[in-house]
DNA sequence: CCCAATTTGTTCGTATGTATC
DNA sequence: AGATACATACGAACAAATTGG
């Protein structure tokens, strides 16, 4: 009896296929039941009673949930399927399938952070603690060039983004948290994609430092207005800072060509 | 011979299971390739013979990339796998299992509305002809009540962040689009899932939709700074509004309960 | 309309790997 | 070390869907 295809099941299930309903059917179970993570769900073989349906296609339904985040699953006694807590890098990375076909521009990741980096940096003034201020100082070292040389560019820029990515996750806002965190990913692909890490005007690279660091002592003082208009004006740097780093890549390509 | 588990192999991979690798390996071979959405990936039984895996592996690996709407598959002549861009409606999915668990708050919310949302106004001020405009029109004769009487006050809500939807839609940023339509998205369920939706106090929600109105005169003039206040007003509005919603809901558990 | 070919979809039985006790 | 419980993987067969003759 193997597919044993109910016409009125086919009917009312519409044209999903078998592991896609049981995947669709166990969500909403975990949420009916209000199931947290770690939560263990039937063994597969109950799984398999349950749905009336074999091996197989439970665990495509499991691999289906699997690769959304939510559930995990381990061997031996003891172990099976459990509901699981999507992790971040995992969101991002999920999220950044969805822009893999759209190529983003410099211009859009920084219509964004422009707008976004000083409403977090507004919210956070006089809100860290001095282990949070600590953090964002050591941050700005390790993006600060051990002597003046141009060392490896690639990983000072980085530890530049980390920066950002340290600000964001001590903001109470999970929703801006991850935003920002994604945007700097993406910006990060975005360079690497396009090559444009070569070595940095050292003028302005040492300005956006200094940006860095006056928003922390802003941040310390508790001055909302003037943490919000240093990012402001960082981000505006950094911006320009990139355009011109496009501009070069886009020069050197036309050189090579020699299109004209 | 089942798992034929060879040394060399899963000493390199680390602790992956066998489909993992494999999603992981046609993920990279489809990007070295280039492949774009709608290239035929190779047939089961070819996958089958390329990694030398059995029937249910390729399928479970196939599974793993459907789920992340990377891949599409059909049945029958001319079927097979197929390379799929993600769509929007997905990502969305996906990116709100990752909130699922983390209870976002109305203020977290509308902390990057008011932010985004008068960026965009501002960035689409002077830039759409009329047919777009009309749409805008039309989406706010849609939230606009047939009569005075509270009619559907759940629809018209909907409606009213369709609005917003539509607008976020005539973005040439794919980045700020998606997310605008993002916060709309989990603003919705979040006011469903707590029940926000007893009737509006009347005068503030006229005032909402003469912001909207307001709001597309100042788009076809194309007066940049006037939308982006416009908009600014407008969330700060309707946050108020929601906020007193979210009030009233409190109010009414605390007396249902007893609690005191 | 039916038949054949092609490709994914599903089942069943069996064996192996893995972690716990 | 052995027993146990569980996911993991294999292989062979059959079912369903789609396309074309």
């Amino acid at each position: 009896m193997p597919p044993a295809t109910t016409r009125s099941e086919s009917a009312s299930a519409g044209r999903l296929s078998r592991p896609q309903r049981v995947a669709e059917a166990i969500k909403q179970w975990v949420m009916e039941e209000g199931w947290q993570p770690g939560h263990r769900l039937p063994s597969e073989t109950e799984l398999m009673a349950r749905f009336a349906m074999a091996k197989g296609t439970i665990r495509e339904a499991i691999r289906l949930l699997e690769a959304q985040g939510l559930v995990r699953s381990r061997t031996g006694p003891g172990g099976g399927v459990f509901v699981h807590r999507v992790s971040e890098p995992r969101a991002v990375a999920l999220l950044s399938n969805y822009f893999y076909f759209a190529d983003l521009s410099i211009d859009d990741i920084y219509q964004l952070r422009r707008t976004l980096e000083p409403e977090l940096a507004a919210s956070l003034a006089g809100r860290l603690d001095e282990e949070q201020l600590a953090r964002l100082q050591a941050a700005i070292a390790e993006s600060a060039p051990p002597a003046a040389g141009a060392h490896d560019e690639a990983a000072r820029h980085a530890a530049s983004l980390r920066f950002h990515a340290v600000l964001a996750g001590m903001s109470d806002n999970p929703l801006l948290g991850f935003v920002i965190r994604f945007l700097a990913e993406m910006l990060g692909e975005v360079t690497v994609a396009r090559g444009l890490h070569s070595p940095t005007d050292p003028e302005l690279w040492e300005t956006g430092l200094a940006y860095q660091s006056r928003l922390v002592s802003e941040l310390r003082a508790g001055n909302a207005e003037a943490a919000r208009q240093v990012l402001h004006e960082h981000m505006e740097n950094a911006h320009r800072l990139m355009k011109r780093q496009e501009a070069k890549v886009i020069k050197r390509f036309l050189h090579d060509r020699g299109t004209g």
